[in-house]
DNA sequence: ATGAACTCCGTACCGCAGTACGATGTCAAG
DNA sequence: CTTGACATCGTACTGCGGTACGGAGTTCAT
């Protein structure tokens, strides 16, 4: 059953082979046993688990949080697999009001400088510069 | 005029002396010249400088592209300056529409999570495990 | 049985924006 | 004129998530 290479693990993973290597180090994955003198086979229940881990950073998680969530993969515990979803979601909606207070000062700015008359200074670099 | 110690213009400015430095290298600020076997002095235009720097940040620019920006200080070029604005404003909408779909996922799941009668594994692991 | 393609392993490097460290030198107050 | 705080400089390290490299060994198809 455990007839994969790394080599094909990575494709059917969608990812490079250093990554799984990588994941290896980080304990994210374990590494089957090497028969002495050859090559590593896997099964394909390593190639779910690297999804796991990939969707997992899809949705905002870092490797180490990961870690936590496959310490939880037997999913009898939701309630503390939703505290940190929780968490996570909350880190994630301050970013996005950062990055919306980024956007609103940029429009305004592209704004200034698109009804400016051309003869003042650059409305952008003057805000930058501190002369308001 | 020039009477400010790197301490002084990094407290000034609020940043670290390690940063100040750090700028110098990176040529966004330029180093006065040091008196043989002395301390360098600086001009409170610096903090100004710094101070552009880390609001420049603010809206999203890399220190090289505030390299660009700090070139065009004279507010001279106001097309080029808009147009770097431009370029940014649409990286902060590519990055929170990422955030956004990581939200209404997040939010997703966990809502799943507070309904579900109990006895069902765990719809976020369930997700992530890619058993829908 | 040979050559291409792959694996193994350690180590180093990438981007980004700094922070930390430690030896040595300088300055100002007392 | 000494003490303590600060400056100078080079170098190395941080976090995060990988990527790259290179020499050796192995596997597979022809």
């Amino acid at each position: 059953m455990p007839d994969l290479t790394i080599g094909r693990v990575a494709e059917a993973a969608g990812v490079n082979v250093e990554t799984i290597r990588f994941y290896q180090r980080r304990k994210l994955l374990d590494e089957p046993i090497k028969p002495l003198g050859g090559v590593r086979r896997y099964s394909g229940e390593i190639v779910s688990r690297v999804r796991f881990i990939k969707r997992a950073q899809q949705l905002g998680f870092t490797l180490d949080e990961v870690q936590n969530l496959l310490a939880l993969e037997d999913g009898q515990s939701c309630k503390k697999t939703h505290d940190l979803a929780v968490i996570k979601l909350a880190l994630v909606e301050t970013r996005i009001a950062d990055l919306n207070r980024m956007r609103r000062m940029l429009k305004t700015l592209i704004g200034q400088c698109e009804t400016g008359s051309g003869k003042i200074a650059c409305p952008i670099i003057s805000t930058l510069a501190g002369r308001d």
